[in-house]
DNA sequence: TCTGGTCTGCGTACAGTGTGCGCATCGAAG
DNA sequence: CTTCGATGCGCACACTGTACGCAGACCAGA
């Protein structure tokens, strides 16, 4: 009975007091749809995006949005290929395998760090997607590893980019938290540090550890950025060994 | 008004229809509750997991839980660091490095895959868990690196784990798919197989690959169990050319 | 010009969710 | 016996995804 938070709703529903619909707006299209959920999520995260909240965004009720997305899952998905489509991987005849693949392997990493919804969805989805953008970015990948000469260039793809993606992933949770509490990441390491040593006090070599890390605070985001290269020539250089000479 | 769902709700209150106490259930603890809602996940998914169930299975109501548990988060957390003792590592005078850190790694993905909401939460949360047991987990990988001789230990333990984290996510998200389609890991490749193959009709190197995959696609938790071991040699051989002779 | 039919948006409603609040009950301590 | 802190619980609130059916907009054909 109190329900009703709307406006007044006419008792007596006359054609002359009926807004008319608004020829301004450019519609509701999946496409616009996709793009302004995509802002939200990255804008607020994924636990912010609700279908009312992106349908007011789009000057349109909740359920509006279900004429042209089947369920907000299906919404997670189109978002997700549309972001693939970011991912810039080298052609085959790249006269340099291995700086074409770091090339991709950073380009996904770039990727994932911008929307750091990415990981969550993939995670929570699998790749099963076979949304177009995917699947050329998946089909690029093969033709440069076959072209690179591997004779399994799936088993090759897959140790490459499940590296990146358990470090993009780390690393996008990480970021997640440092913007959830608005500080600059140096901000936080240094307010998170005491703590951290605190609670490795009893732990000798993670005391060892955290001490060497510490040393290099300062710069949080260059010290990931090597962290990254480190593993990914890690992962290179073990496949390397498996090129046929 | 006709929200009263409840049982019959006396109207007038007496002592005389009152409920004793159960005096048999061993009351609610922390333990008993971080116990049942990793069962819970374990069965139902992380979904299907709420307060109200979990409190229905112990025979309380949802806001009983908040007497030991702040939260529905905090309590993931703590399930997070009840399974991370799962997880097996040799001790650090182990003579095998790479075997020691084989075994570690493939009780870390044994795990996951045990637990298929672990890498969810882990990429939800981030590893800023510092639980007590996740703690343990971390010194002894950090004990076993450095005694295998490894100047920066903490590099070479992230890359050896994000690539582990990055395979049982993947792995992790599929087994939830196959579980949730009712069917065995067989069942369903074959019968995702006509679709996949008429989505990558288009893609060169894509269709190759998958027919080269779907030959050995009888025993497909053995193909994962080789994909597994095939990037963990990748990286493990990558990081030997580390190792000061 | 009128008539249908299809497409699109929306208001309402339902069955859930996490959790804050205050009351009822308990075992133990004084 | 009284008092007190710990524990469980019913209720309520604000919010979620989405099924359903109605109303207006547009367009094809008569």
């Amino acid at each position: 009975m109190s329900r009703s938070k709307t406006t007044d709703k006419n008792p007596i529903p006359s054609v002359w007091a009926r807004e008319r619909r608004r020829a301004d707006q450019p519609a509701l299209s999946r496409e616009a749809i996709v793009r302004e959920a995509i802002a939200m999520l990255d804008a607020d995260g994924i636990e912010a995006l609700s279908m009312r909240k992106l349908g007011a965004r789009l000057n349109a009720g909740a359920t509006s949005l279900y004429r042209h997305v089947a369920t907000k899952d299906e919404l997670m998905e189109l978002a997700v290929d549309e972001v693939a489509a970011e991912i810039h991987v080298p052609p085959a005849d790249s006269p340099d395998w291995r700086a074409a693949v770091t090339e991709a392997a950073g380009s996904f990493r770039a990727t994932a760090l911008r929307h750091p919804w990415l990981t969550l969805v993939l995670g929570q989805a699998g790749l099963a997607y076979l949304g177009p953008n995917y699947m050329t970015f998946s089909e690029r990948l093969a033709a440069l590893f076959t072209a690179a000469g591997f004779p399994e260039p799936s088993r090759a793809i897959d140790a490459v980019f499940s590296y990146v993606i358990g470090m993009s992933t780390t690393e996008a949770a990480w970021l997640t938290t440092v913007a959830r509490a608005g500080e600059t990441e140096s901000e936080f390491v240094a307010r998170l540090l005491p703590t951290a040593r605190q609670v490795s006090a009893g732990y000798d070599h993670l005391a060892a550890a955290e001490a060497t890390t510490a040393a290099q605070a300062a710069d949080p985001a260059r010290l990931r950025d090597d962290k990254f290269a480190y593993g990914l020539d890690v992962v290179l250089d073990g496949l390397a060994l498996r090129l046929p000479k």
